[in-house]
DNA sequence: ATTTTCTACGCAAACGTTATCGGGAACGTT
DNA sequence: AACGTTCCCGATAACGTTTGCGTAGAAAAT
């Protein structure tokens, strides 16, 4: 039972291919009886024009290319279901690549996702990457671009990002709010734009309370390995202006710092407290609930295909750096 | 800077196209001189095969649809990593679409699927689908399929779960074990066959330890609010020989479960003991810890994916009922 | 009656690729 | 010299769709 094509069609209703073709199109010069009867046809044969076949002649796939670092994050996965939320109902499917925070999977994704013909990519670089030239290439020629979450500042198109300044400043306030004096801050890789924003975020509640920037309570964590996430607890409790709080930067560094903590015995609330910057699901279930700043994921992936959407279909041009910024929640 | 095609490579060498294809498939009747002038100047130029040419000249898309009921689930999300990890190295591309727990959803997203001209579609249905015949429809066509997770027992193709009944066996088995002896069952959607796998390795639990099966101990939930949580425990708690410990089914009812008690004030271990059929990674990060019998998440995407493409490259014929089992861990 | 305009449809090319067929040249065999 | 092989390669069709162009017939305008 082989799919019914418009040849069969033509050939049952004894017409040509283009006049059903248009028929179905509802071209103006078909005549309204005929197009009736093709239409009728059709979807008594449940036909389904060919995508393969449009997208050769159009020279266009209707798919979206998506590559994150990781499908199991939460922040990931919520993004991607606001992702494939709008673009199917653009009816636009979504093909998704995984980076695993390697750059060489990067490179290797970014290839076949332009041999794969995709109308347009939408990308959350890898913890690795530094350089960008293979996206900045894609740019160039004018191919359809759009970060979310891990951005690029070596690259002008349409960013979507959670607001990682007023989150971690929201955060780090909070903490000195409530008496912390030492807010350590866990971080990833220094090189991405919301480290550094966050950064910022978090040295300005530091101005905001009158306390001196100190560098060393910065970490940057780049492997989310336990391990490293132990040597760098370790450091911290062996300074001797110890610190009473940390603001973790992502998901897995709050959960690996909380594990740590908890291994350690470190009672949370009261011998240190932990804020995290993160979407789990989970937080106010963890025993002392993590209190933590949620990034609006489902908004962020569902703006950022709309952005997609609207430069493959040219309803916007390709410009000079243009970000948006959408706000952050604490919860408890 | 457009991509560049046979034809462009044919005109810029003065051969046919014919010539050149065959130049890139390494093809015996081509001379090797020309192969080598042919295949330089392709990477030179970086020819990519438009893969929607080839699409529909061998009326494939090299492309496989998924389908499961949501990706923000660690279980799915976990599959589908060893889905992408398998499919892509066999040089498939994975196209995800979400049920969201919907029929209607679901029976639109593989009317898309085979509309796309997917290779093949592996899926997980969806809580509320009883009626599987717009799957069955596919499989009598000889569209390769494959279930996974959440299988339908009316369809004899490939369907790749975790050891539902052991699990079930274990976990069950464990909290006997451990002194319990009223165990309630809070699970899926009864029609599901995992639902029924559970069940029947916890009646057999039961019937290990000397204890008769009490019907009014299972609750079924299928919305996973927190509203039908609350009425499924308050209705636990007013029983006479009030249960003990209690066994959930999936990562979502095991939360809302934890949610309900901890807000009710129930003490976990003391009052009543609790343990899931999960995929979280927090599971040992909750108080008190959530024992959990995990399901290899990962590895059963991969075997699911194997088979699917084995079925479309027909390296096994499609058969009546077969049956892939494997084996869950006890986690504390 | 002739020309123009319209309506409604068919023909054929094109998208990029591959497979089938066939053919010219060079060589070896009778 | 005539024929069969082998080696390389080109022309062409085909996948399913869309579209520019052409045109038959009819209606309308001259």
């Amino acid at each position: 039972m082989e799919p019914v094509t418009i040849k069969d069609i033509a050939k049952a209703l004894k017409l040509s291919t283009s006049t059903v073709s248009r028929a179905l199109r509802d071209s103006y010069e078909i005549n309204a009886e005929t197009k009736r009867i093709v239409q009728e046809y059709a979807t008594k044969m449940n036909y389904r024009p060919n995508p393969i076949a449009q997208g050769l002649k159009e020279n266009r796939s209707r798919a979206i290319g998506v590559i994150v670092p990781e499908i199991a994050n939460n922040f990931f996965s919520e993004a991607i279901t606001g992702i494939e939320d709008v673009a199917n109902n653009l009816g636009y499917d979504v093909v998704i690549f995984q980076s695993h925070e390697s750059y060489d999977k990067e490179v290797a994704n970014v290839r076949n996702v332009v041999a794969r013909r995709v109308d347009g990519l939408l990308i959350s670089i890898s913890n690795q990457t530094k350089d960008v030239s293979h996206l900045s290439d894609l740019h160039e020629r004018g191919f359809p671009l759009v970060f979310f979450d891990r951005v690029s500042d070596e690259i002008d198109t349409y960013k979507v990002v959670a607001d990682n300044f007023s989150g971690a400043f929201m955060a780090t306030d909070h903490l000195l709010n409530t008496g912390r004096k030492q807010i350590a801050h866990i971080t990833s890789a220094a090189g991405l734009y919301i480290t550094k924003e966050r950064l910022s975020g978090y040295k300005a509640a530091l101005e905001k309370h009158g306390i001196p920037y100190d560098p060393d309570l910065v970490h940057y964590c780049c492997n989310f390995d336990s391990q490293e996430m132990d040597g760098i607890i370790e450091n911290m409790l062996s300074k001797h202006p110890r610190p009473d709080a940390i603001f973790t930067a992502s998901d897995r560094l709050a959960l690996a710092c909380f594990e740590v903590l908890s291994r350690r015995g470190i009672r949370c609330p009261e011998d240190l407290a932990l804020i995290g910057f993160t979407n789990l699901k989970v937080a106010h279930l963890l025993s002392p609930a993590l209190t933590t700043v949620t990034q609006p994921a489902f908004e962020i992936g569902q703006v950022a295909v709309e952005l997609l959407i609207d430069l493959i279909e040219k309803k916007k041009r390709q410009m000079g750096g243009s970000y948006l910024i959408k706000l952050p929640t604490e919860l408890v």
